[in-house]
DNA sequence: GTCTATAACGAGATAGAC
DNA sequence: GTCTATCTCGTTATAGAC
C-alpha cells in the first residue's frame, strides 16, 4: 500500500505533531500548539491537512510505519527463532526507551472510547510485526499460546517503560529499574522462562 | 486520613463522573457532559466541587479507595504466600474485567505529561496494595526482583484486559482470550513460572 | 441556608472565507 | 498565509425554589 507523497512542510508537521499528540493527547493538543511548533499560524495547517482528525490519522500511520521495518528486520535473519525473538525484544525496548511516541500513541488509542482507530492500528499498522512475533513463538514452542504471549510481550514493553515515571514514588524501586538494559533483560527472562515452562510439560 | 463526609448528590456526581473520566479522559470530558449524566446543569456542580480539577482528584481518590480493601483482604488471611498471591491475581482480574474504570484512570495518568497525579497515585492510593504484593513476593522467593515483578503483574492485568478491544482484529486470537478465567490463568502462570525459574537458579 | 437553574463572560478551540 | 466567524469550554454572578 503506497502512502501518498508529501511535501516537506507536511512531513515537518507530521513529525512535530506526532511528538505533541503523544505527549498531550488528541483533545488536549490544539492546532495552535502544533502550528506554534512548526512556526506557522494554525489555519495554515489546513493547507496540508483536511482537518485535525485527518492529520492525526496520518500521524498514526507514519509513526508506526517508521518503526516497523526496523523491528521486522529481526525476523529476516538466518538466526535461530530464539535469537530472532531476543533481538526483537532488545530492539523494541531500545526503540521505546529512546522515544515513547510509538507506545504513548498506542496506549492512548487503546484507552480511547471510540474504537475507530483500533482496527486501523491492528490491521494496517501492527499486523505485520505482531504476526512475525506470533510466528516465531510458534516455531520456538508450538504448544504455547502464541497470541497471549505476543500481547504479553508487547504489554510488558509498553507498560514497563511508561512506569519509569512512577517508580521514584514506589517502594522497592532502585535506579537499575529504569535502565533500558535491565528492563530488557527482565522482560526477556519472563518470556523465555514461560516458554521453557511450557516446553517441559 | 479522614475523607470529608459527602452529600448524596456529591456521591452521585463522583460515581457518574468517574465512569466518564475513565471513558473519555480529562480534557475530552466537559462539565456539561457530567452535569448531563447527573441530570443537572453545569454550574450546579460548583455547589459540590470547587472546580473540575478538584472533582477529578476526588474521583481518583474514591475510585481507588473503593477497590483497595477488597484487594488487600487477600493478604490478610492465614493462607500461604502462594495462595495469597493467587487469590489476589484472581480478585484483581475479576475487578478489572467487571469495570475498567480503575485501570483506565490509572493508565491515563501514566500517560499524562504533567506528572502531577503520579506521585499522588503511587503514594496515597496504590502504595498499600503494591507494598502487599511486594512483601508476599519476597516471602515466596527472596531472590526475585519483587519491584519488577510487582509492576509486571500490575501491567499484565491492566494491559491484557484493555487489549480485549483489539483482539478481534488480531491474528491468532480466539474467543477464550477475552475470557476472565483464561486471562487470569495465563497471568498467574507467567508470574509463578518466573518465580519457579528464579527459585531453581 | 442549601441547592438549583439561567444568563453571560472571557479564553481558546476548530474551521471556513478571503 | 492571515483574518475572522462560530462554537464550546470552565467559570462566575445572580436570582428563584425547597
Amino acid at each position: 500500500m503506497m502512502t501518498a507523497k508529501r511535501s516537506a512542510t507536511a512531513e515537518k508537521i507530521l513529525q512535530l505533531s506526532a511528538e505533541l499528540f503523544a505527549k498531550k493527547g488528541y483533545d488536549a493538543l490544539s492546532l495552535r500548539d502544533i502550528a506554534n511548533a512548526c512556526e506557522m499560524k494554525a489555519p495554515s495547517l489546513y493547507n496540508h491537512f483536511k482537518d485535525k482528525e485527518t492529520l492525526y490519522r496520518a500521524v498514526l500511520q507514519t509513526v508506526f510505519a517508521q518503526e516497523s521495518p526496523q523491528l521486522l528486520s529481526c525476523f529476516q535473519t538466518g538466526e535461530s527463532p530464539e535469537v530472532q525473538l531476543k533481538s526483537f525484544i532488545h530492539k523494541a525496548c531500545l526503540a521505546v526507551s529512546k522515544d515513547s511516541i510509538f507506545s504513548s500513541l498506542f496506549l492512548r488509542e487503546l484507552l480511547s472510547s471510540e474504537g475507530q482507530h483500533i482496527q486501523f492500528l491492528a490491521e494496517e499498522v501492527m499486523a505485520e510485526t505482531c504476526q512475525a512475533i506470533h510466528d516465531v513463538l510458534v516455531k520456538i514452542e508450538p504448544k504455547c499460546d502464541s497470541h497471549f504471549m505476543t500481547t504479553s510481550l508487547v504489554g510488558l514493553i509498553v507498560f514497563q517503560f511508561q512506569m519509569n515515571k512512577m517508580r521514584p514514588f514506589m517502594s522497592g524501586s532502585e535506579p537499575k529499574h529504569t535502565e533500558v538494559a535491565y528492563i530488557t533483560e527482565q522482560i526477556e527472562s519472563m518470556i523465555f522462562n514461560q516458554i521453557a515452562a511450557i516446553k517441559t510439560t
